[in-house]
DNA sequence: GTCTATATTCCGATAGAC
DNA sequence: GTCTATCGGAATATAGAC
């Protein structure tokens, strides 16, 4: 490939931090350009339009989708467990580019909710190939959807970095992954045809 | 109670339509008068700033989940099958404030991440009480939560209104109500102690 | 390739008539 | 209570110098 223009990168990563930390409303041209440390022009003149900067962006989400799936799909836990643990907010370049793309998506731009679909579509079908059973596949893909509507949600994304001892278990949005991953097994395991 | 305003209400049905069928860029004060029947001025008297506005949205959804969260104590189908099946998006009156909900906070706005926090606390105490496990009363929450992750997402809200027979199985989004009710309720019965 | 203007449109809010 | 008119600021995009 191309020496790859490190500006077009750099300006993406802004984009994205912005739309994580700060939201949509906040991701100006004015804010990017900014944030990457170049002049509003120079930002135009690798994405010409703000619309050109969500496809970019649209554009990360589906090279780095392409690597997360082949990594699933030979992950030694099963693509069910991998897909829950990863989908537990970690700060990640993945879930980075989800988190900001998921933005764009509750705004009105179509090719983010497009990207979005085909992702789901993606992970569901190495999901079901692996558990044999569409019900507990669109129920796993549920919680990992839900592990990232909570990560979307509470934007400090501080879940398990702190090891404090305290870990209130009234609190519906600390989750423990290892607790999550039993769930997960048990239901698997309970839908699994005992035939052997 | 007095009469209650009825241009208030109807400003702040408009405010959250847009929110759901165009995202919070959409919601300008001037797109919500328009839509409610009124002039930015007009808009203007009811609630004196952008920010009032969101506010008042944010106590009408306190509102209605107080309401809520008695229903669903009482339900007979149990809380955490009550809230499984209204998690799936239909269009109802709390759907709807949920989901505009949901993209304030997607934006920098606190007060609706404030909100939304407090609405899963108040479901989760609910439904670890009738489960007495809190890790199944966790990934119930996040079921529901995918679900609100997928009506967010798809934007045109059609679950099951059209009768069509070629449901995909290989569609991620289709979700079926009643397969994942029996998914749910295996699922508690697994982890309920069978010590009776 | 990157910059500094500048044009244009649009949003939130205020003032004041009715 | 509801309206019109308008100000000030911000956002997208363009033009053209270096």
């Amino acid at each position: 490939m191309p020496p790859a223009p490190a500006a077009r990168e750099k300006v993406l990563d802004a984009f994205e931090s912005i739309l994580v930390e700060h939201g949509e409303r906040t991701a100006t041209l004015d804010a990017v350009a900014e944030s990457a440390g170049v002049s509003k022009g120079g930002l135009l003149y690798h994405f010409g339009s703000k619309q050109a900067l969500v496809e970019g962006l649209c554009e990360r989400l589906t090279a780095r989708i392409g690597s997360d799936v082949e990594t699933m799909r030979a992950a030694p836990e099963g693509p069910a467990a991998f897909y829950v643990r990863t989908s537990l907010y970690t700060g990640s370049p993945l879930d980075r580019t989800i988190i900001a793309t998921s933005r764009l998506a509750q705004g009105s731009y179509r090719s983010a909710v497009r990207v979005l679909r085909s992702m789901r579509q993606r992970w569901f079908e190495v999901i079901v190939e692996s558990v044999e059973d569409a019900a507990v596949a669109r129920a796993v893909m549920l919680l990992g959807d839900g592990l990232y509507y909570n990560a979307a949600l509470n934007g400090d994304w501080i879940h398990d970095v702190t090891g404090d001892t305290g870990t209130s278990v009234t609190d519906p949005a600390r989750v423990d992954l290892d607790e999550l991953l039993g769930v997960v097994a048990d239901l698997i395991r309970s839908r699994t045809p005992a035939d052997r």
